[in-house]
RNA sequence: GCCGAAGUGGUGGAAUUGGUAGACGCGCUGCGUUCAGGGCGCAGUGGGCGCAAGCCCGUGGGGGUUCGAGUCCCCCCUUCGGCACCA
């Protein structure tokens, strides 16, 4: 039989013809109502910058999409979704920079991205499509606001925030990177503006607790545990003589005949009251200062302690002692209580406060040998303690709080790093808070039936530093009838967080085409939790715990019916270029466009996921994209040189037993390869999925095998990495449906098996010889093969093996 | 400072989880095809010594456990992420 003649491949071509064919077959549209077996494969949704999909993202998106169609050829129904998470300072700053609004600069962005990402090929089903900024969208997240707000989760406060003075607004906390603007670096101010927040943190335990249930790697657990930073401790009660009480936060209770002093944080509401009248002025300048102070040297910069002495004591409840009040800047008013029991024996910046200032140190534990430090930090044995000494520090804690709180001076105490999340952002783009300002009913939300309110259009969105959003700008918005008297009213005019956006788009995509309601409950109930969700680690926090806390809370209200919305979570790592992270300032940004141009999506997908292991990501070099381009050629002649024998034209999932067509060595690596690759898809170890492939095809091409058995696993195999070309081949090799409505070919693992062994010969420990024998071998029967092996007999120089060591089928080891 | 991850050829990275270190790819070298270039094909490619067979060394550094260590244990160095006056 001769060989057909083999065309070029042209990937420009294969690709255009099955993107246009997978839209017109709708290949890539489940059945969203009565799917057979549902799988939401979901990929964290880009925000559409100007600059288009970045090579990251074609990253993280190719590996995503090979995960989605891995599953389908496993027989899942996969639902791919993804959309655009367009609201934001980031697309809100961009079109200040090149002076375009953002209304119309965001569409814009959200074409070209498009655009690219069907050029990358993935399988997404565009019904599904969404965009934050969608009123049909936003009007939902809204609800989710007002939803928050009547179950009480939802409240306004006045309170110390980030300032970013050239963006010109609030920070989240998150948002400031060494003090500085996330954006743009500019160090940021403390305000004190009136802010939306929700109380994340009446969750905290849950959102800890849940994470030991949760497939996720412990890397990312460790990140989110971290985040929430539980701390368990006691609160302890200081009196003053006139018989106020200062409440306390410490982990340290064993410490407490050690506090020497006590430090209020500089904005504790009690500071007036304790202030002596001699030092009022002191104490108030110093508050000024500490006030006026931005956020950089009071947190990062100047670590140096500073204080002021309130000219006032309180009395430790352990000692009875009266001991001094300060106020300094190093205790904060976020944390605790906002006051701390100073025990300069045994905290490093008690320590530094207290020698700077002359304060006493009083030693209470006593550490296991030399301490090679002026304090001891670590648990010891409790000294200077009447009542208590001799106890370690861990038994002490129990019995001191135990004991004070038989006189109401202590109670154990739970603390948490996690601070209420801020959702206010006084800016334009964003979807504005749906709350109205009545004079006579105060805040009133905004009737769902109202929903959305809409971002009005205004020419200048700028923020200016006036503190309020530019919404406030508009007044025949802004000016509004109070819902529930009728009488005057003012919208709020903050907007909310883009993480509010993101917090719940995932409940969306399966329910799109409902305008009457934020996710349907029959589609709900097929489709989430979300089965596997796909993204960057930069994300391990603050997007995946808000995303958690929504879900709980919506759960709690009875809209859902599970309150963890991503059982399983992978992670992918980032692609640097140069072994640096790839910026504009450094001028080594990969565009991806040019390389899809000018090897095709195909090669562009496998190359990125032949970079390195997918969940570590890996330095972009374009020297390498021609070694997939020459596999994915390979593969092409290979599968134009198979003989269409007639009545073989369906697919084999595996060429059964050695024949004259299909060697055993082509079997067998056959086999080796379904199941390496199979089992690396599961893992997301792409990289090697890809290297066994190759290995397989350098195999069949050594054995000249022409038979289409050999040939059409490997497409099948392939497809996930490079669908278009895959489907092509597929086609060729005469299948009329989509390769993505096969199965996964399955492995036999005594054809992985077949043929003799390689078992290597030790002695020592050192490799002397190898022997090739048949598997399954006794060690007897190893053992004389090998003590005839003439490199064995030269290294045992005649003496007796003292002991042997026998791997079965692997190796042998003689020690002498 | 605290928490986490990682250090393997010229290079990106493999290694059945304690059992042949360097799979697969890139690059490089030689040969072939070619007017030439590219492309493609074949062979080689961790270091040292050697004509060769072969021997010795080798996974950041030092020590240890083991018949056997890239993998486990202890100490140290470096890099990268995250948190950072959190009481």
């Amino acid at each position: 039989m001769s060989p057909r003649e083999t065309p070029d491949y042209d990937p420009a071509a294969v690709e255009a013809r099955w993107q246009a064919r997978w839209a017109e077959r709708r290949t890539n549209e489940p059945d969203l109502d009565r799917p057979a077996r549902p799988y939401y494969n979901l990929m964290m949704f880009p925000y559409p910058s100007a600059e288009g999909l970045h090579v990251g993202n074609m990253f993280a998106f190719t590996g995503a999409d090979i995960y989605g169609r891995f599953q389908r050829l496993q027989g899942f129904t996969v639902f791919e979704p993804i959309g655009y998470d367009a609201f934001g300072i980031h697309s809100e700053n961009y079109a200040i920079s090149i002076g375009t609004h953002p209304a119309k600069l965001i569409p814009r962005n959200i074409a070209a991205f498009r655009n690219q990402l069907h050029r990358l090929g993935g399988m997404f089903d565009w019904r599904h499509e969404l965009a934050t900024t969608d009123p049909g969208y936003y009007k939902w997240t809204q609800w989710l606001f007002l939803q928050l707000y009547k179950a009480g989760l939802a409240y306004k406060k006045r309170a110390a925030v980030n300032w970013c003075p050239k963006d010109k607004t609030v920070l989240a906390n998150e948002q400031v990177i060494d003090g500085r603007c996330e954006r743009c670096g500019t160090p940021v101010e403390q305000r004190f503006l009136e802010q939306w927040f929700f109380a994340i943190t009446k969750h905290a335990q849950r959102l800890l607790d849940n994470l030991e249930h949760l497939d996720w790697s412990d890397s990312t657990r460790t990140l989110q545990r971290n985040w929430i930073g539980r701390s368990e401790g006691a609160e302890l009660v200081f009196e003053t003589p006139a018989g106020q009480k200062i409440l306390v936060f410490t982990t340290r209770p064993d410490t407490v005949f050690g506090a020497t002093y006590l430090v209020l944080a500089p904005e504790h509401p009690l500071v007036e009251t304790l202030t002596a009248l001699e030092q009022r002025t002191a104490v108030r300048t110093y508050q000024r200062e500490a006030q006026s102070k931005d956020v950089v040297s009071r947190r990062v910069g100047d670590m140096s302690k500073t204080g002021v002495f309130l000219g006032s004591y309180v009395r430790n409840p352990a000692t009875g002692e009266a001991i001094p009040v300060w106020i300094a800047d190093y205790v904060l008013m976020e944390y605790g209580t906002g006051a701390i029991m100073a025990v300069p024996a045994h905290d490093e910046r008690d320590h530094e406060f207290a020698t700077k200032f002359g304060l006493p140190i009083k030693p209470v534990v006593k550490g296991p040998g030399v301490e090679p430090l002026p304090f001891v930090r670590d648990d010891g044995v409790l000294i200077n303690s009447p009542g208590f000494d001799g106890l370690s520090s861990a038994a002490a804690r129990g019995k001191i709080v135990s004991w004070l709180a038989e006189r109401g001076a202590a109670s154990p105490r739970v603390q948490y790093r996690l601070h209420d999340w801020c959702i206010s952002r006084q800016r334009y783009w964003g979807p504005p808070i749906p709350i109205i300002y009545c004079d006579s009913c105060g805040p009133v939300p905004v009737p769902e039936k109202d929903l959305p309110v809409i971002l009005p259009p205004i020419e200048d969105f700028r923020p200016d530093d006036s503190g309020v959003s530019p919404l406030a700008r508009h007044e025949e918005w802004y000016f509004v009838k109070c819902p529930q008297c009728g009488g005057k009213g003012r919208r709020e005019t903050d907007v909310s967080d883009t993480f509010l956006d993101s917090a719940w788009y995932f409940l969306r995509y399966p329910s799109t085409e409902f305008a009457d309601r934020p996710f349907d409950p029959a589609r709900t109930k097929t489709w989430l939790p979300v089965t596997t969700y796909i993204g960057g680690n930069e994300h391990a926090v603050l997007h995946l715990l808000y995303s958690r806390f929504t879900t709980m809370v919506l759960k709690d209200l009875g809209h859902l019916s599970f309150e963890e919305p991503f059982p399983k979570l992978r992670a992918h790592g980032i692609i640097v270029k140069d072994g640096a992270k790839m910026s504009k300032s450094r001028g080594n940004v990969v565009v991806p466009d040019a390389y899809i141009n000018q090897w095709g999506a195909d090669t562009f997908r496998m190359y990125l996921m032949f970079l390195g292991p997918f969940q570590e990501g890996g330095d972009f070099r374009d020297e390498g994209i021609t070694g997939i381009r020459r596999f994915l050629e390979k593969v092409w002649t290979l599968a134009h040189e198979c003989s269409l024998t007639p009545g073989t034209s369906s697919f084999r999932v595996s060429p059964g037993s050695p024949s004259a067509e299909v060697p055993e060595s082509v079997v067998r690596k056959l086999h080796q390869t379904i199941r390496k690759v199979g089992s690396d898809l599961e893992g997301l170890q792409y990289n090697t999925a890809i290297a066994a492939m190759m290995e397989y095809v350098n195999e069949v091409r050594a054995a000249e095998c022409h038979d289409r058995r050999a040939v059409e696993p490997l497409i099948v195999m392939l497809a996930p990495f490079a669908p278009h070309v895959a489907e092509e081949l597929w086609e060729r090799l005469g299948h009329q449906e989509t390769v993505f409505d096969s199965r996964w070919p399955k492995h036999d693992d005594a054809l992985a098996a077949l043929g003799d062994v390689e078992i290597v010969v030790q002695v020592n420990g050192k490799v002397r010889g190898r022997l090739t024998v048949p598997r399954g071998l006794t060690q007897e029967q190893v053992v004389a093969r090998a003590l005839a092996d003439d490199g064995v007999k030269k290294f045992l120089d005649g003496k007796q093996a003292k002991k042997i060591i026998y791997v079965q089928d692997r190796l042998l080891n003689f020690v002498v």
